[in-house]
DNA sequence: CAGATGTTGTCCCT
DNA sequence: AGGGACAACATCTG
């Protein structure tokens, strides 16, 4: 008898529940057979006796993969912890996983040698991220040289991105549907896929599903680099005698301060239960503009997204919990609908992967940068010194600073943060490029998510998905209703805790005398504003006026040069535009 | 083609 | 606190 046996690669989708991939591995190493439908369990997926399979989940600390390569101290300490939770999970169920570090594409064809692997199973990547995508054609090639099968299941979204039954750009008879590039146009077509219904998360594997094939005795000492994590090649840009030091300090810092306590699965689903199944009242009414961004001690969101962005927390299970918490409000509270809803939170989510994806099958590789299909050319400058000035904190506008300040130390900003931030970087004040900034957010932000990420940097810039750049954000008064004291200020700008409330959003208005009393020394230990908000946001409105219309110019030249060709029949393969009206006069 | 709509603006008025 | 002007974007709907 020829024994399977399966390796599940764990990239994303750090977790046990709500995970297709790792239940086929199960079946396959029981039965020998895949599970049929990937619908049910591994425990019930057959008949019969097993066939002596084994199963080997395995993780590769990869500097280069997207969650590394610009990652912040904070936000490698959250990967590793994700990655301890699932280690310690997998053992509570007789397993374990087995973790090396290194380029995935020359470490799994060993380990297939070294244990006669015959299946490999993990989470597909839909959204085209480019590493992603060569590092899984280059491991296709291999398994296939190798005589390893590969299964890829899609599990990272409410439904699959691609053209697979069930998704979201499944072809229907023969015809491609066109792709929604509005948020309301995407809930439209989620509706038609089977009434709207989400299907049940997958139940997590239990200690009989890995009865067989479970732990290797002769590898129980190898692979263990997790007890020696200075080993890790992270961040970059630290010496080696830098990243001791590092280690040490991250793992002294007071989690209680931070509105994320630690990765992994098992504190993932124990914040869901918290802010969601336990809040039926909260989850039903949940309105995201009406949340608060200048909270100080804890979140006013559920603050779940670094758990999404790692997969330690499937869309499906917090869907169906939201749907249950909702269904046991009490009847005389108004229920929330999307876009604003916390079901519509997910589907913002699903929607933003949808549209990388669009993006990188137009042009691949493009979502995160000006190329991208969706992107409108904004002819931005580049200014290291005020990319810097934003980037510590220091542009001398203390809401702003603020943000920049808990980005730095928490890698968490309310969604509203960012929006300021984002918008001052770009069409509201410094006129630098979002893709700067996105980089910037990829380094810091623990929920650093390819597809979010990039979506949301051009919304707020008004390079694609929003245009009305007439709405511009002030660095000064879009939070001083909210907070009139400044409390968000004062805990995140210390320099300026003194200052009395009437000057805490604009120090510069202040007299020196109360300055000095306040231990503010403008230009000294708080700088003065780098730009005059009043004046670079009018100019900054023309200077978008113009890029949209030379935009739209192109866009009818490009009509009258006959159409281009684009796979997904997006908005971007309808090239229309007339030349844009003259003002009315009254 | 006109009119409505778009997750979360600001300022000033009553 | 609620509403309109601001100056006026793109996309979707009928």
């Amino acid at each position: 008898m020829t024994s399977v046996v399966v390796m599940h690669w764990f990239r994303k989708g750090l977790r046990l529940h709500d995970n297709p991939g790792l239940l086929q591995a199960l079946s396959l190493a029981r039965y020998g057979t895949e599970n049929d439908d990937g619908k049910r369990n591994a425990k019930n997926g057959g008949e019969g006796g097993g066939v002596g399979g084994r199963i080997y989940p395995v993780y590769v600390v990869d500097p280069n993969c997207y969650q590394l390569l610009k990652c912040s101290v904070n936000r490698a300490r959250f990967l590793l912890e994700c990655v301890k939770d699932l280690d310690n999970s997998l053992r509570e169920r007789g397993s374990r996983l087995y973790v090396a570090i290194g380029d995935p594409v020359e470490i799994l064809p060993r380990l297939w040698d070294e244990w006669k692997v015959t299946h490999l199973t993990h989470e597909a990547d839909e959204t085209g991220e480019p590493y992603a995508v060569e590092r899984d054609e280059a491991i296709r090639v291999a398994a296939s040289k190798a005589g390893v099968e590969v299964l890829a299941c899609p599990s990272e979204t409410l439904r699959p991105l691609g053209n697979v039954p069930g998704g979201y750009v499944a072809n229907v008879g023969g015809m491609a549907i066109n792709v929604p590039s509005t948020m309301s146009s995407f809930q439209q077509l989620l509706s038609r896929i089977d009434r709207g219904n989400i299907p049940p998360p997958l139940d997590a594997p239990n200690e009989i599903d890995f009865q067989e094939g479970g732990r290797d005795a002769n590898y129980d000492d190898k692979y263990l680099p997790l007890e020696h994590p200075w080993e890790i090649p992270w961040p970059r840009g630290y010496s080696r005698e830098e990243i001791g030091p590092v280690w040490n300090r991250v793992d002294c810092l007071d989690s209680s301060l931070s509105p994320i306590a630690k990765g992994g699965e098992t504190i993932a689903l124990r914040r869901l239960q918290l802010t969601v199944t336990a809040r039926p009242d909260w989850t039903a009414s949940f309105e995201k503009p009406m949340t608060s961004c200048t909270e100080v001690s804890s979140p006013s969101t559920t603050a779940l997204s670094p758990y999404l962005s790692l997969g330690c927390l499937s869309p499906r299970t917090a869907w169906h919990a939201v749907a249950d918490a909702t269904k046991r409000a009490q009847a005389k509270t108004n229920r929330s609908k999307p876009p604003v809803s916390l079901h519509g939170q997910l589907l913002w989510r699903d929607f933003n992967n949808l549209m990388a994806h669009s993006a990188n099958i137009q042009h691949p590789g493009s979502w995160g940068r000006m190329t991208n299909p969706y992107c409108r050319e904004v002819p931005w400058s580049s200014d290291p010194k005020l990319l810097l000035a934003w980037k510590g904190g220091r542009t001398g506008y203390p809401w702003i600073d603020a943000c920049m300040a808990q980005l730095r130390t928490q890698g968490w900003i309310h969604h509203l943060g960012r929006h300021s931030v984002a918008c001052f970087l770009t069409r509201g004040d410094l006129w630098q490029s979002w893709e700067v900034g996105a980089d910037h957010f990829e380094g810091q932000l623990l929920d650093a998510d390819y597809a979010l990420n990039s979506f949301n940097w051009l919304w707020l810039s008004c390079s694609g998905f929003f245009y009305q750049y007439f709405r511009c954000y002030s660095p000064v008064t879009f939070q001083k209703k909210n907070d009139p004291n400044g409390n968000y200020i004062r805990r995140w700008v210390p320099e300026l805790a003194n200052l009395p409330a009437k000057y805490i959003y604009e120090p510069w208005t202040a007299n020196v005398g109360i300055l000095n009393a306040a231990g503010v020394r403008l230009g000294a230990n708080y700088p003065r504003p780098i730009v005059d908000h009043a004046v670079v946001s009018k100019e900054n409105m023309s200077k978008m006026s113009l890029a949209y219309k030379e935009h739209n110019d192109r866009q009818a030249a490009t009509k009258n040069n006959g159409r281009k060709a684009t796979p997904l029949g997006s908005a971007a393969s309808q090239p229309k535009k007339k030349v844009k009206k003259q003002t009315k006069i009254v």
